[in-house]
RNA sequence: GGAGAGGUGGCAGAGUGGUCGAAUGCGGCGGUCUCGAAAACCGUUAGGCUCGCAAGGGCCUCAUAGGUUCGAAUCCUAUCCUCUCCGCCA
């Protein structure tokens, strides 16, 4: 969520970076309503003064066993008309928090403007693209002829995109999660969380998966109050960041860094025929992501710390990638700026986004009121939040078997992974 | 799922209709004392919104939402949450 007072101070600041991220909104119509919501508040205030001054008074003559008839009546009338005013000014209220909602993160300076992903950049790469003396199947094939993963099973018990991994298919999932959480946790520092997988309407809110992403995300229960229900999490990112959700943080103890292991459930409607081979993109996976709380200034560079962070585990699996800024355009509502990291898949011939780290700036902590106290101007602030995969496994498992396939129909994978196989 | 107790400031904990945004203690911050520290003592210490160039005003908030009343932390209703006990259960 921005800043009201900072839409009404800079509109045109704003309308930018609404174009940048290719979000329509009425701006003029919404900085009405707070002109008239502030006239109607006053009003109403003024009203509310002389109220209060009034009961003052009405106490004082109760004590001296005085009459107060005449200016209870007087009282009456004006917290009539306060009670009127005050109904507007909530409908007002109401109506501009519900817009607020909508109006996704600035881009920050140096995202470049686009209108989609044409605008991402290339900003480095490691590793060489693999090549093969040998035929090399791609990774549908190769995994479900080793007799690892079965896409028929899972769409038998479920429904398409619900893969099921079988031996070492299986073992690979639970290998590659704890190969990562150790990495994160011993050699990056972060706080190991085990968070539920079913979170609340407030928390997908306080991340900004909700109201505008709704669609895309697997809801149970029913509610005609909104609230009480509840969603399968699209990523550990929402319950891992709302665990900090209203409350407020000592300075001493930021910056605050979580790692989570967590199944990922996406519906991503419309999405069909594009990219659905195998598990290139599926309705469940499994990912280990970062978070990180931080203090405002300096968490630029918290992002490319992060974004290290991933790229670790890439390298230590021996993974050719690219890293990718993305242009405002193709960035997620909430985000201020963000890396993919993509990874070369040489059989499907596709890079595949294995990871997304990026900058929420204050935009979380605002919705979710998460502060924590300034020690130089003594104030309470909103911290930055940051998060990224570390990483997302079906895509990994994709990569690693297209790229570590010797040509007999057998997998070599890389020596950082072979302990965790044992 | 059933029964009970309870939700007040960073924490603990008073407060049952009228100077209560809230006693007191702890903690935090500033100071006195000290070579320094501890102790002691003194002072200070919620947040949000809004008006104003500013100085400084005003309004709101005692889980949440309604209601009663001239007036609600205090009374009523609903909801949510926490704790204890019972039941069920991996």
């Amino acid at each position: 969520m921005l800043d009201l007072k900072f839409i009404r101070e800079n509109p045109k600041i704003v309308a930018a970076g609404l174009s940048a991220k290719g979000v329509n909104i009425n701006l003029e119509q919404l900085l009405a309503l707070d002109a008239e919501r502030r006239s109607i508040l006053t009003e109403a205030e003024e009203l509310k003064a002389k109220r209060n001054a009034s009961n003052d008074e009405i106490s004082r003559c109760k004590k001296n066993g005085q009459d107060a008839a005449g200016i209870i009546s007087e009282m009456k009338a004006i917290s009539q008309k306060i009670a009127v005013l005050d109904a507007k000014v909530g409908g007002i209220a109401e109506k501009i928090e519900k817009e607020m909602l909508y109006i996704p993160n600035m881009p920050t300076h140096d995202v470049p403007v686009s209108k989609g992903a044409e605008g991402n950049k290339v900003v480095r790469s490691w590793g060489e693209p693999r090549t093969f003396g040998h035929k090399i199947q791609d990774h549908l094939d190769l995994a479900t002829s080793l007799g690892w993963l079965s896409m028929e099973a899972g769409s038998k018990i479920t429904g398409a995109g619900f893969p099921v991994y079988f031996g070492m298919g299986a073992r690979l999932e639970r290998a590659l999660i704890n190969f990562m959480l150790d990495m994160h946790t011993r050699k990056h520092n972060y706080l190991e969380v085990w968070p539920p997988s079913i979170v609340n309407r407030a928390s997908m809110r306080g991340t900004g998966q909700i109201p505008k992403m709704e669609g895309d995300m697997y809801r149970l229960g029913e509610d005609d109050q909104g609230n009480g229900d509840f969603f399968l999490i699209p990523t550990a990112e929402v319950p891992v960041t709302n665990i900090l959700r209203d409350t407020t943080i000592e300075e001493k103890d930021l910056p605050v860094k979580y790692t989570a292991y967590t199944p990922c459930f996406r519906k991503e409607a419309g999405s069909y025929g594009k990219d659905t081979r195998g598990l290139s993109r599926v309705h469940q996976f499994d990912k280990v992501e970062m978070v990180k709380f931080v203090k405002p200034e300096g968490s630029a560079q918290e992002l490319e710390t992060l974004v290290q962070d991933a790229e670790d585990v890439l390298q230590a699996l021996e993974l050719p990638y690219r890293v990718v800024l993305l242009g405002s355009g193709d960035m997620s509502f909430a985000a201020a700026k963000c890396y993919d990291l993509e990874v070369w898949a040489p059989a499907t011939k596709k890079w595949f986004e294995v990871s997304s780290c990026s900058i929420f700036t204050d935009f979380q902590a605002r919705r979710m009121n998460i502060r924590y106290r300034n020690s130089q101007t003594k104030k309470l602030e909103y911290v930055h939040t940051l998060n990224g995969s570390g990483l997302a496994l079906a895509r990994i498992v994709l990569c690693l078997l297209e790229n570590f396939q010797d040509g007999s129909g057998k997998v070599v994978f890389p020596k950082a992974l072979q302990p965790y196989l044992v």
